[in-house]
DNA sequence: GTCTATAGGTGGATAGAC
DNA sequence: GTCTATCCACCTATAGAC
């Protein structure tokens, strides 16, 4: 049990990434924030005293996150197209929770943010354009894995891929449409990808 | 010459759907038209009494605008490779201007957007899956192109592919990112990808 | 750390004169 | 069609009591 009781900057990021996620960064105010947690604003305020404070320490946290559970991925398998799904599936489980990628969210709004989020934007895209490099070179190296060129190119390919097949399935509230996507995505790679939950009837409506 | 001089609607249109497209539709206001028109916040209102009015006519024009420009590819070539290209080009003038897709970008804020845009979000998407699923299904048939699977899941893949590249390459304001990526995409369906503009320098800095 | 109160600004939208 | 003037809700942020 790694969390005591979270104190109260912990709860105030947990609902602002919720709410960024959900409608964007502009999309939500401290008022929100403060209804949420049945604080008043001035007390969001003092924990993080502008929204720009806010904003940053939200994406370097997702992207601490985001590095442990790649490190994760790295820990419990070697197999490319394994850790490819491990991937692909958190961003599916962002979805599935009606939610889009933080920064995927965040670089929609980029002339909208603060300076300093820019750069902080920027850092999570290339350490999961570094990792997916490295799985990918591993893959194609042990036989897994085919594909032409370079890795890197591959890389920058599919972190774009996943993060626009989630903002157009969100679009029509589909995550059967993401996970078609990403299925496909990774078959051009060479992965043979597993079916899990056979038995879950298709979306309706 | 289609266009004498354009009307204060049609202007305001041209200036908001610019603005959707940099800064999103929660990133401007009546007050940035106006300015820009060099008119009161009133007149804006007087040809567009709502936002959501607005944006649902915004929507509408784009979408007509890309069905007139898929038309124009299809009177032009048959051949599958040469119509991606072009189809690829369009989002790619986009970026070059710093612009998101709108539809993308519409996208990013689903949930924060008025109900009546959604649909036509959707249609949106839905019109651009199918002339690219028949292009995909043509080139197929003419040996042009070379996939595995059926169309029209790769034709989502695509569209995602292509709104997540400009996602992420706007953020880092390199348009060459995403020329690849489109590139990366294009060559796995076999299209022999030409390069244009070879002379032209790198992007600095 | 949380509160009340408020500043100072901007948002979308309307009334009514010209 | 455009204007001035205005409404009111909401925004980020701050001052200062408890």
């Amino acid at each position: 049990m790694p969390t005591a009781t979270p104190g109260t900057a912990t709860r105030i990021l947990d609902i602002a990434e919720h709410l960024v996620q959900v409608h964007g960064f502009n999309g939500f105010s401290y008022a929100d924030i403060a209804t949420e947690l049945e604080i008043r604003k001035a007390s969001v305020h003092h924990h993080f005293a502008t929204k720009a404070d806010l904003g940053a320490r939200l994406i370097e946290r997702y992207r601490e996150r985001f590095a442990g559970a790649l490190a994760e991925i790295d820990a419990s398998t070697t197999d490319a197209g394994p850790a490819l799904e491990r991937y692909v599936h958190i961003y599916g489980a962002a979805l599935r929770d009606d939610r889009m990628c933080l920064c995927g969210m965040l670089a929609a709004e980029i002339t909208a943010l603060p300076r300093a989020l820019r750069n902080a934007l920027r850092r999570f895209f290339d350490e999961n354009e570094t990792w997916l490099a490295r799985v990918l070179e591993r893959g194609r190296r042990a036989g897994s894995l085919a594909f032409t060129g370079k890795a890197p190119a591959h890389a920058r390919l599919i972190l774009s891929a996943l993060e626009g097949a989630m903002l157009v399935a969100r679009s029509y509230g589909d995550v059967a449409r993401f996970e078609a996507g990403a299925a496909l995505l990774l078959a051009g790679l060479g992965v043979n990808v597993r079916r899990r939950a056979r038995a879950r009837k298709p979306a309706r409506r």
